[in-house]
DNA sequence: ATAAATAAGATATTTAATGTCCTATATACA
DNA sequence: TGTATATAGGACATTAAATATCTTATTTAT
């Protein structure tokens, strides 16, 4: 796996909006300048947010986006994924195929307990564990 | 983290050396051959795993390479952090400074958490365990 | 109607991975 | 000692992906 930009910018959205609870809206220009995103990167974020149905997005004035569910209802791990797709450590463990060895393969294994170990560690965590106590707002978000 | 094709090719290399034994010389052909690597990028991977010591490699007619250690003293992570370096999942664990959050952000401790998780396992298995039993080795080796 | 705000898609720009090629160097052996 | 063999080392080409920006279209509050 690898987490891009897009990935870590997406987390830093939810986050913020989560800070802010369920259905409570927010626009496009807050969240870019306090969560630190490049704004027309954040609008191709948000759209793929919104397909996978963790946000609403309204246009015209007063537009903005806003949570759909609650955010403990929301794991990072789900988050991550939409970004970046199923998270994965090496190539055969998502396409098998790819390498002939993979059903005999002792490395093959390592990596898939590994991807699962990761997975469960991202998917325990949710939006509102991080986004509740002070310590889990990011500081450029404080002012708030 | 992203396990790049040189570092499975690195892999695969060592766990042929691992098969083979200590000290005991093997040709880039026969590796890039059974183990199904490019040869040329064999050679490019071959000299990074020279440099950190794990092999020697011999110039010349009859030339090759070969481990330098006992293979149940190389683990998998060694191997990987030779190829790509030092693991982290999100780049804000390995350079703090690239988020002026990081000292407060509960997401960061998470990725800090899941890499830990990460290295401990891939720590944990060495070469020895890897080339021993016949399911470990990968099917385009099984032919020796 | 108008202006404000996001949608959607096209298009750079940048960066990294991957693979290949060429010249140099080391070494076994005739 | 010379020659052929095999790898070293670095330069270069290709490909792929991430990242960012720009333009036009659509939605909606007033
Ligand atoms: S050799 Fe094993 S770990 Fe490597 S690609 Fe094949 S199945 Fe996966
Ligand atoms: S917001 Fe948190 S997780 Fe994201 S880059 Fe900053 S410190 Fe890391």
């Amino acid at each position: 796996m690898r987490l891009t930009r897009a990935g870590e910018y997406a987390i830093r959205c939810m986050v913020y909006l989560a800070h802010k609870g369920k259905g409570i809206q927010v626009s496009k220009q807050e969240i870019a300048e306090r969560a630190d995103i490049p704004a027309h990167f954040l609008a191709k974020i948000a759209q793929d947010l919104a397909r996978a149905g963790l946000i609403a997005i309204k246009q015209g004035p007063k537009g903005g986006y806003s949570m759909l569910k609650n955010p403990e209802e929301i794991s990072l791990l789900e988050v991550v994924e939409v970004m970046i797709g199923e998270i994965f450590l090496n190539d055969c463990v998502g396409r098998p195929r790819t390498c002939k060895a993979s059903k005999q393969c002792s490395v093959h294994k390592v990596w898939e307990e590994a991807r699962a170990q990761l997975r469960r560690t991202l998917g325990k965590v949710n939006l509102a564990e991080l986004s509740e106590s002070d310590s889990c707002i990011p500081v450029f978000l404080v002012h708030n």
